[in-house]
DNA sequence: CGCGTTTACGTCGTTCGTAACGATA
DNA sequence: TATCGTTACGAACGACGTAAACGCG
């Protein structure tokens, strides 16, 4: 058994059981992988996939088993080049984070400004999706870093370090009549309007829907959006009443809209930055998660270093002590 | 990065950093192995060892974290290895099994009888020890299975499947006066006589001499050794009153002996099968926990297969439904 | 000078790529 | 006939073992 055999066994099976696809991806030549295929099988003494003629068919029961251990054989080998790599050049590398959009919009750019000054030579990928997506993405491929807000029970082969609370914010045009109000904003204030807000809200994991139908209230929701750019738009047009996390109603969109804070009205959620459990992180990655969650001490980063499930996380952290992120401050402040 | 690397590395841990040891223990030459060593060091990029003149002096910080995830993948290499052997040679194998006396002269015997009708051509191996000993043994040697009673503290890479519950009985010779007593046997009978009892029975886990102290006694013990056959030649010579595990109070020993039964007046204790978390069990190992633990429904087996962590076995048990052992019986008897 | 490691070098087995062949839809 | 996998073969590479040199106590 060699290393190149179970890397190219992943390869086929992550190509689709193409022998010659896998071949390209790994830029040697098609017979090579086959051989060594057959020479695995061989040495193992069993079939790792079923045979149609002479294309692969399916895995095979014993197939899987050793699929899932090469895998992590070939992890822990990736591990042992990274922590390497992090001795001999520290400054250097590749950093990959997957996270939803209003991180990337509004939250990640002046950290990773920061980030980028600190290590101009580390390569950054950041890849936008669903919370969904994310979770497959971190599945799939090497994302170092999955950033998001709640959606907890989808990440469960992560490390998740909570970073920063948020409210929502409301956000109407101009004059709207709910500027106007003599009292405290309220659920049924807002269930008279239509609404545009996020399409993830009214999923299974938000709490946007709970917290109306608490009330015994319908919204009515007349649009909704992956981001908040575009919910902004539709309120510019007059469409309706946004609902956005506040960090998403910065100072610029309070030219010619009103933002009025929601805080109170819906649960607060939070937001954390997650790794691969089984994943060594670079210096240069830690150094990101204090950027991301500056409130982390060093004792508590310490911790985290050695953390080895998310149990170990969760002692570390008071929920009612995360700091909480708000809008056009542009800043993280005092929790209330 | 290759395989053969790693495994050396480890050879030259396991040998003390004494390279031409670790060659001797591979059946391979000694400039071989320094020569991969000095590879696998250039490829990562870092010393994996100090170096004291040309010997090796001590493992660098990188290297203890590099040795941590090469044993990780040289096991899971071995899991596959393991797990194909199973699909293609089914009967054969080997078996070790680490375990204390009392299992070991009690309890195996027809256990392993009937295995080794069943799989004739596995290789049986039994080591045995004090709980501790057996604890090394499981974490420096390829020990597939432990058995034990209590102690799970010491055993927390493992998987601890329980067995069964005994209780003590007290061996007396023929005639003495505790055999005449007018009413059931109490601790303050006992403590009335010298004892003769197991050395580990009152260490730190045992709960024999918790069991006195409760009533305010002082247990008068004369000897200790570290099992049965040599407690009750003690008891034969009238040096004492023995207490020993029930299964130890055989037949054979009731024609110059007296048994009397002290359950109740100890807490019963819990014998366990265990095997490490992350191996792969072959189908026969399967099938000696089974037969150790003859209780286990096939359903309950199938979780146990699944089980990745103890909470899930403690999940799938009663304690208070274990079957307890008994001595002369020899089987297997019902709870009370 | 013994012990242990590294260097040097010749041998042998393995891997790799190209080219040809075989099978399948 | 296009696609995909296997077989065949020569070239390059890498691992291994022997022999010898080196450094340390």
């Amino acid at each position: 058994m060699k290393l190149q055999q179970l890397k190219y066994l992943l390869a086929i099976v992550d190509n689709g059981l193409n022998i010659t696809a896998a071949a390209e991806r790994m830029y040697t030549s098609q017979p090579g992988v086959s051989k060594q295929l057959k020479l695995l099988e061989e040495e193992l003494g069993l079939q790792l996939f079923t045979r149609k003629g002479k294309s692969l068919g399916d895995i095979t029961a014993a197939g899987h088993q050793v699929i899932d251990r090469a895998r992590i054989i070939m992890r822990e080998a990736e591990n042992i080049r990274t922590l390497a790599a992090d001795y001999f050049q520290e400054e250097e590398g590749s950093l990959s984070i997957a996270t939803t959009h209003t991180q990337a919009r509004y939250v990640l750019p002046d950290i990773v400004a920061e980030f980028r000054k600190r290590y101009p030579k580390v390569d950054l990928h950041l890849h936008q999706g669903t919370s969904e997506q994310i979770a497959d993405m971190m599945s799939a491929q090497d994302i170092d870093f999955a950033i998001a807000t709640g959606s907890a029970e989808l990440f469960s082969g992560l490390i998740l370090v909570p970073s920063y609370r948020w409210d929502r914010s409301i956000v109407v045009p101009k004059g709207h009549e709910l500027t106007r109000l003599d009292h405290k904003l309220t659920l049924h204030d807002l269930a008279r309007y239509p609404l545009v807000t996020y399409v993830f809200s009214f999923g299974g994991q938000s709490s946007l829907k709970r917290a109306f139908a608490n009330e015994g209230l319908e919204p009515d929701v007349v649009f909704t959006a992956r981001d908040a750019d575009v919910i902004k738009t539709y309120v510019r047009m007059g469409l309706g009443v946004g609902i956005v996390a506040s960090m998403a109603a910065d100072c610029s969109d309070r030219k010619d809209l009103e933002v009025i804070d929601a805080e109170g009205l819906f649960p607060r959620s939070t937001t954390w930055i997650g790794y691969r459990k089984d994943a060594v992180l670079r210096r240069f990655m830690f150094d990101f998660l204090k950027l991301f969650a500056p409130h982390i001490s060093a004792q508590q980063l310490d911790e985290i270093r050695r953390a080895t499930s998310q149990s170990d996380i969760d002692e570390l952290f008071d929920a009612s002590e995360l700091p909480v992120r708000g809008g056009c401050a542009d800043g993280v402040n005092a929790a209330t």
